[in-house]
DNA sequence: CTTGAACCTCAAGTTACTTTAGGAAGCACA
DNA sequence: TGTGCTTCCTAAAGTAACTTGAGGTTCAAG
């Protein structure tokens, strides 16, 4: 059993986190001590860590409710398979679009530091982007 | 002129956020018509453009605040190029982070299939990501 | 000149948290 | 046993970046 604040450290995450993640029903009522602090166990850190690991590609909550609700309830391998592969092609078209912004970064960055004067003025950076 | 309808249209948002821009301050107050309607130039749409590229890449608008302010000041091109590499450095990471839990669902997805039996069963997926 | 789309303001709702306020618990060490 | 100090507790309010809703006005087409 360890503590809230030890949870958070190894999922990654902020004490308040954990405590409105329970507030919102993803993570179960946690287990209390004498004193009434929150104890955790493996389970409960395996089930934060698959949380942060979602949220962190920024796959909304209401989405990691369905994940859970699919592990907890057994339910058939075909909608657990569908729910896997929709979230990957959510993955995919959002590094598609990521790496979209970084060339054009890049390109722009390329034609700033080109016509950069060594004495650091101005260049027409803005002038691209605004156009 | 154009109006906010077409404004919007054409930076790709819609007209409740050019509004909510302006009550913020990222975009200055508009031009109104006689009836009241705001009205807009190429300078107004150039300013949108410039900050839907940026929040497409989820730059904060307090961040987007800072880039206006360097474009508007002619500031010197190292902290417009510093600016943009901060950006990129961003957007780095959060492709290896997608790219990561792009791996994670596909081996699951692989040892889900492999072992799923044909009556549609659940298999053990969920065991190892929350192990 | 009327009708429907587009516009207006102001207020409240949304998501996923973070921050604040005001205490209580737990642990070291003197 | 007392005294700190960190960690914990709850409840409420704040934050970012918008979206949605209510209730009313303006504008362009027919």
């Amino acid at each position: 059993m360890i503590s809230i604040g030890e949870l958070a450290r190894r999922a990654q995450c902020t004490v308040p986190t954990v405590r409105y993640y329970e507030s919102i029903g993803l993570l179960p009522k946690a287990q209390r001590r004498e004193g009434g602090n929150r104890a955790y166990d493996r389970a409960d850190l395996a089930r934060l860590n698959l949380i942060r690991r979602c949220r962190d590609c920024d796959i909304p909550i209401e989405r990691i409710r369905d994940l859970v609700s699919l592990s907890e309830g057994q339910r058939p391998c075909g909608e657990t398979i569908a729910f896997f592969e929709e979230q990957r092609r959510v993955i995919k078209s959002r590094i598609d679009a990521l790496r979209d912004l970084d060339l054009t970064l890049s390109l722009h960055l390329q034609s700033c530091e080109s016509s950069c004067l060594p004495n650091g003025e101005p260049c027409g950076i803005f002038d691209e982007l605004q156009a």
